[in-house]
RNA sequence: GCGGGUGUGGUGAAAUUGGUAGACACGCUAGACUUAGGAUCUAGUGCCGAGAGGUGUGUGGGUUCGAGUCCCUCCACCCGCACCA
């Protein structure tokens, strides 16, 4: 029998789902492993060929670790809320519920036929309300609670008002907004309302009015992690600031353990550093300045407070709250001017205009804190109003902008380094600098004026110590339909949560999928009787939860899935802990791998899980890129004509031999185009179907007229060979490059083992590369040529029993060895080779012992695990191969009596001399040198040298 | 500018602790078989050279008996961050 792939993978694949073989059950005899992908959000287009690739690794890695008796845990589902379902929604009306219910039947469909070792069901949806009825849970808790400094960790919101009716807030190390200190008597005396806008200061996630990133065309709020070069990451629409009551994390409150947990993790240098860099520490002083001449004082924040000395003026963010205050009578006007040019500016147009020099000199002055010595005031939109205080003392000879400042308005640049010159730029070297001119802090390194700088600082109560981190709340309200429902209500303004025992807070139905007349999220259309639970207020929260709500806790309910009554059970949570291998892209670096981090400590903190970080070690899979056709139109602006394509290759020719363009151009001119306007004639790449594609870059104009309008009357200019061709460009997939390629017809013609192997064969998985379907071939003859150790000429099933060939065994103790190993390190490529190999020289060995192909399938079955099945049950076992034990290697098999060692004279290899394995060092000397071909390389010299490394190498230095 | 990563045949790549560079596959060339099909099989295939041989892992240098691998220099490309005080 042939290797009949599509019926093998259909029996197979019922069979799993028949016999439940991949589902996990909590077994504490046995150590436990956990892998996880990424969940996919199910958009419409279904899976292409790079949404399996890491599934595929994850699916290999946890069927090994089963094989190693391993209790393995491997779950999947559907990150299901999001933006797209709901423009859907917006467009046609259609319930975003429906579309996203189809597109999830399509994924699973897409998926089930890859041979994947899910646990389905375990299966979660981010939108399904008895999953989201506990990310509303646990959102209830971040809001009970605050965050400690004291202890370090996040607490229930009543320890801390028992400590405001104890003490009032003044001796409370929290992380909070809150500014203004009371006494106890005084907290005792607030009235409710204003005792809960203070708690709100306080709780890990509440309810302010704070700047935003606004996008009107989506009609919502953005996270910055959600906005990338200044236009939102989904559509790349212009996003502006606006001040608006929101929803937001406190995550800086974890900032410090957010960053030093990194230590403890396995993940890459690059997404470490992504979040080191999210994070942003910097350590150093805030200082205040004395405004000269009027009430008032300006702080400032700075890493260097060793170069105060130095500071020789000052300035604010153009939207600092003092500008207007402290500028001088005969400068507002210019004041103002510069705000308003500076109001102008979006966040991109500021980022890109980083090399204008901009200021505005306010009329104020400063005193310096130490010497007393009057410093101008100026504002300029280099200093930022949202890092540190918004202000800086500027320090021209310290720092490369100040200087660039004060060089372009000429002001003084006073040196505080000793024998440093900073007549052509600023020196900014902490690790060589030594300090003068600076009074206390002369003849000191840099690094310890700074701590004498701050010590001094402290002493005189003009600033203290300070770290600052670049990490900002999450803003967690979205103007959107298709999210979680908040479980607020609100009275007289202020908001109450809902009681535990009405969650889910489900969506209630609404007309349209579109903000109200006046500006409220669509959620506003819904009348109070359409919510499902009951509340004592005016209104619903209106707004939805993030994107990354849902995401930032999945792993954990995939332990105890069904769970009633709690997100997910301790005892569960205990046994399955950290996930033990995370495979998932690198897009999301600072998005979701933060939240999941910080959403993960806090559960910890409040004793609910018994770890602090999620994901133990990560593997982030490169991108599979398409390789997108484009064909080379020529058109004309500005009149309605048909367009016309030039084959590729002419495109390049010298003008002698540029015939085509007469073609082009009297086909314009049949037109009615006149000469001038021949001439404005333009060129352009349209991307087309790769489908349409024969061979390389060869299109088929026949295909391509009938794809689309635009091509059917137009001219094709072929070259001299009558072939048409187009140009390839290697790119992200995308709909509109039509360039994805979807796992099915391959699967269909090949099989989902042999995509499976290729897919891991086409290189390392953290690698992006190119998708080729070409090498595909070589990965399917393998599986058929192993296929083929198993059947003789007349392709019936055919092994032989007893003792195996020696050769036969080395073969499959040296694939046993490199194969284990090469999943050890998540090397999954050099595995696919190693099987190759293997079939290979059993092919050439004519072997078919059952002993030697059985444990050769049992290696296969990760990879390809239809075809594994199918051996197995044909060699005569009754279980599933999944229930096999991984073979042991043995190194017997690989010794060997003789070896050709590699003869090298001076480091190049000359020829190869076979010599028995247990030959003395001295012994290989001399048969070397006495061997014949020896003495070509040794010209009659003696040699300087000889290194013997036994069974590898002799080098005979002459 | 800063941080991370990658540079090896025509292509995807391998070489785990310094020890035969290019395994495995694609492609290509030649041949075999066949009622030419993009099937199968055999042989060859880094480059230069008829051969002996020379040369070769982005560049230039260094350490070493020996370097794709370790150290320094420079270059190219990809990703992330970017007036962060």
């Amino acid at each position: 029998m042939e290797y009949d792939f599509q019926n093998i993978e259909a029996k197979w694949q019922k069979y799993w789902a028949d016999h439940k073989t991949f589902a996990a059950k909590e077994d504490h005899s046995l150590p436990k492993h956990y892998s996880l992908s990424m969940f996919p959000y199910p958009s419409g287009a279904g899976l292409h060929v790079g949404h399996p690739l890491g599934y595929i690794a994850s699916c290999i890695y946890a069927r090994y670790k089963k094989l190693k008796g391993f209790n393995v845990l491997h779950p999947m589902g559907y990150d299901s809320f999001g933006l797209p379902a709901e423009q859907y929604a917006i467009q046609t009306g259609q319930h975003p519920a429906i579309t996203t219910e189809q597109n999830i039947k399509r994924y699973r469909e897409q998926l089930d036929k890859l041979g994947f070792s899910f646990d389905w069901d375990r299966e979660v949806r981010t939108s399904d309300p008895s999953y989201y009825k506990w990310t509303q849970w646990i959102f209830k808790q971040l809001y009970k609670s605050w965050y400690n400094k004291e202890s370090d960790k996040a607490e229930a919101i009543e320890t801390l008002i028992e400590k405001f009716e104890k003490g009032g807030n003044k001796g409370v190390q929290a992380a909070t907004d809150q500014k203004e200190t009371f006494t106890a008597e005084e907290w005792k005396g607030f009235s409710e309302k204003e005792q809960q806008k203070i708690l709100m200061n306080y709780r890990l996630t509440f309810l302010a009015d704070s700047w935003v990133n606004w996008c009107p065309a989506l009609g919502t709020v953005l996270a910055n992690d959600e906005i990338k070069d200044g236009v939102s990451e989904r559509g790349g629409h212009p996003v502006e600031q606006k001040l608006m009551r929101q929803w937001s994390m406190r995550i800086t409150a974890y900032a410090e353990r957010l960053l030093n947990d990194l230590e403890t993790i396995d993940w890459t240098d690059s997404i470490k550093d992504q979040q080191r860099n999210w994070i942003g520490k910097s350590v150093g002083a805030s200082v205040l300045f004395k405004i000269a001449e009027q009430e008032g004082v300006i702080e400032i924040f700075t890493t260097r407070p060793d170069t105060i000395f130095g500071a020789s003026f000052m300035v604010l963010a153009p939207e600092h709250e003092l500008v207007d205050s402290i500028t001088a009578p005969e400068y507002k006007e210019l004041v103002a001017e510069y705000k308003r040019q500076a109001g102008l500016k979006t966040e991109r147009d500021r980022q890109s205009d980083v090399k204008n020099i901009t200021g505005q000199f306010t009329g104020a002055f400063a005193l310096h804190p130490f010497t007393g010595e009057k410093i101008p005031i100026w504002i300029a939109d280099y200093v930022l109003t949202g890092y540190g205080t918004g202000a800086v003392m500027a320090v021209p000879c310290g720092d490369q902008r100040d200087w660039d400042f004060a060089k372009h308005f000429d002001l003084p640049i006073p040196n505080i380094f000793k024998d440093v010159d900073v007549s052509e730029g600023a020196y900014d070297d902490k690790d060589n600098a030594v300090i003068t001119h600076s009074d206390f802090l002369n003849d000191l390194p840099a690094k310890k004026a700074i701590k004498t700088a701050i010590h001094e600082i402290e002493k005189r109560g003009i600033g203290k110590g300070q770290t600052n981190y670049r990490l900002r709340d999450a803003v967690f309200s979205r103007q959107r339909y298709w999210g979680e429902p908040f479980p607020v209500y609100y009275k007289d303004d202020i908001p109450y949560l809902i009681e535990d025992d009405q969650l889910p807070v489900t969506l209630p139905e609404v007309d349209k999928y579109l903000p109200t007349e006046d500006g409220e999220p669509p959620l506003a259309r819904a009348p109070k009787d359409a919510w499902d639970v009951k509340f004592d207020g005016d209104r619903m929260e209106y707004n939805t939860m993030p994107g990354w709500a849902g995401s930032s806790w999945y792993f954990l309910r995939y332990m105890d899935p069904h769970n009633e009554k709690a997100f997910v059970s301790k005892e569960k949570a205990d046994y399955w802990n950290q996930v033990d291998l995370y495979i998932g892209g690198s897009e999301h670096a600072t998005g979701h791998l933060l939240y999941a981090r910080f959403w993960t400590k806090f559960l910890f903190d409040m004793g609910y899980i018994s770890f602090n970080e999620p994901f133990k070690k990560m593997i982030n899979q490169g991108m599979i890129l398409g390789n997108s056709a484009f064909v080379h139109e020529v058109y004309h602006n500005s009149k309605l004509s048909n367009p016309c394509y030039v084959s590729r290759d002419l495109i390049d020719l010298p003008p002698h031999e540029s015939e085509w363009m007469d073609s082009v151009n009297s086909f314009f001119l049949k037109q009615g185009l006149n000469h001038d306007e021949i001439k404005e004639l333009k060129g352009r790449n349209i991307p087309v179907d790769v489908s349409i594609l024969k061979g390389e870059t060869s299109l088929d104009i026949d295909m391509l007229r009938s794809w689309r309008k635009e091509f059917e009357n137009a001219l094709f200019i072929e070259n001299k060979n009558g072939d048409f061709h187009a140009l390839r460009e290697i790119e992200k997939m995308s709909k509109s490059k039509f360039n994805v390629q979807t796992p099915d017809e391959l699967v269909e013609k090949f099989g989902a083992d042999t995509l499976r192997c290729y897919e891991m064969f086409l290189g390392p998985l953290e690698q992006s590369k190119p998708w080729d379907t070409q090498g595909i071939n070589g990965v399917h003859n393998f599986l058929r040529k192993f296929w083929r150790l198993f059947h003789n000429e007349e392709n019936e099933f055919e092994v032989t029993d007893g003792d195996a060939d020696k050769k036969s065994l080395k073969t499959l103790h040296k694939t046993i060895k490199k194969v284990t190993e090469d999943l050890d390190r998540f090397s999954f490529n050099t595995g696919v080779s190693n099987f190759m190999i293997a079939a290979n020289e059993l092919t050439d060995q004519k072997c078919n012992n059952r002993s030697v192909l059985k444990e050769l399938v049992i290696l296969l079955s990760p990879y390809a695990p239809h075809i594994a099945e199918e051996l197995w049950q044909k060699l005569g076992e009754k279980e599933s191969v999944t229930k096999a034990q991984w073979p042991i290697f043995n190194e017997e098999y690989l010794v060997e009596a003789e070896f050709a060692y590699p003869v090298s004279f001076n480091g190049k290899m000359r020829f190869k001399l076979e010599l028995p394995t247990s030959m003395s060092k001295e012994d290989v000397e001399k048969e070397v040198l006495s061997a014949d071909e020896a003495q070509k390389w040794l010209e009659g010299k003696t040699p300087k040298k000889v290194i013997v490394v036994p069974g590898r190498i002799v080098n005979v230095v002459v």
